[in-house]
DNA sequence: CTAGCATTCAAACGCCCGTTTGAACGCCAC
DNA sequence: GTGGCGTTCAAACGGGCGTTTGAATGCTAG
């Protein structure tokens, strides 16, 4: 691959992202995953401790920058004043966005973020929440304050959802495959527009009926 | 549980059911499922011939009524005419909620499909939509002529949003998982009625303005 | 030149997996 | 009774897993 001269450890860490957005967390090896990136069996243990700690390592890297680029966005839009609900999902979509077409392996990461959730692996979600929790909390909050009809309750499920149909999409899971057409760019724009438009839809849609309070 | 007087096939897989929906397909091993169905672990293979087809029979037997029932459903609704964006999602969603409050041991059963399909254990997916396609091919095209206004690829990009959105909630990956006062179907309930608000907001939203045609 | 240290390596450890085996059991027809 | 048959059982098989180990290696500072 293109990897052969770099450090051992970054050698590890981009055969295993690779690999994870093939197959998925579970069924990636040591084994294998040492063989396919040319290093020693041993490595993985003597860098990173242990496989879930190579896992969260995979992770961070990755979403350290996009959570911090989620956060200026929108501390940004903050200070100027009266952002609007178009302003804070671009702000919260596009730097994902931004990733996933990133050619240094952001797409490759969105399907290992997408293989993550549908393992319910509850090491890493804990880690996640953990690490980003706050990132969320702040949208959230601004995005409470555009729209006040909604509770709390229903705002957390409704930018669950948004993430979930954004690493989705992102990972082209499913029929919104690029065509073979268009460029990246071109996919992209058109995918952040397609997701604002339904999330700011969704989002604003009048909060379910409360299930039947006896 | 309750099957302990049940034929040793089916006490196999109503626990297989019901593990499968707890934790995956991939995490639950034979030993943990016959020990929990108090059979003898050479019973799976005795009467399925390996795991696989195990998996199969799970699959295949909830499977074939729950699309029955939303097809019916659907049909109704074509049959007496004009039906409404919520009325489909409900001919969509019910069935499956029917089939999840069931007690004969369905309860848990539509997680096991999000699992399977965000496996992407492909010889699965491959048998669930060469089965299936058509159902969801019938709900696809009554969508669209309720929404007539949406392009068809604006369509799709928003059925795979929510499907997204509901692989991610069912795999309460995100935020939102159930809370601990909660029990399983208020969570489930919930999930769903804030899931079908959502979808509906975000489908019925105003199309993304085409990005720049030259 | 060499002592020290980070790194790499082959080999092994202990564990759990799905599957197979062959004996034991329970039941009904004859 | 007894033979046959569907079923259950404990035990073992072969293999893959993540991890550990201790020796070999290569680089760098004194």
């Amino acid at each position: 691959m293109s990897d052969l001269a770099l450090p051992t450890r970054e050698r590890i860490l981009s055969t295993a992202e690779r690999m994870f957005a093939r197959e998925g967390l579970d069924r990636v090896t040591l084994r294998r995953l040492t063989a396919e990136a040319g290093v020693n069996l041993a490595a993985v243990n003597y860098h990173f401790g242990s496989k879930d700690r190579l896992v969260h390592e995979v992770f961070s890297r990755r979403l350290d920058r996009l959570n911090e680029e989620r956060l200026a966005a929108l501390e940004a839009l903050l200070a100027r004043g009266r952002p609007t609900l178009r302003e804070l999902l671009a702000a919260f979509v596009d730097p994902a966005l931004d990733l996933a077409l990133d050619p240094g392996g952001g797409q490759v990461f969105m399907r290992v973020l997408a293989h993550a959730y549908a393992e319910r692996n509850e090491g890493l979600r804990d880690f996640l929440a953990q690490r980003y929790g706050h990132v969320l909390k702040r949208f959230v909050e601004a995005i409470g304050a555009v729209l006040p009809r909604l509770t709390r309750e229903t705002l957390y499920w409704r930018l669950d959802f948004i993430a979930g149909a954004l690493v989705y999409a992102m990972a082209e899971f499913g029929v919104m495959r690029r065509r073979p057409g268009r460029s990246a760019e071109e996919h992209r724009a058109r995918a952040s527009a397609q997701l604002v438009a339904f999330a700011i839809g969704g989002l604003a849609a009048p909060p379910p009926s409360p299930p039947h309070p006896e």
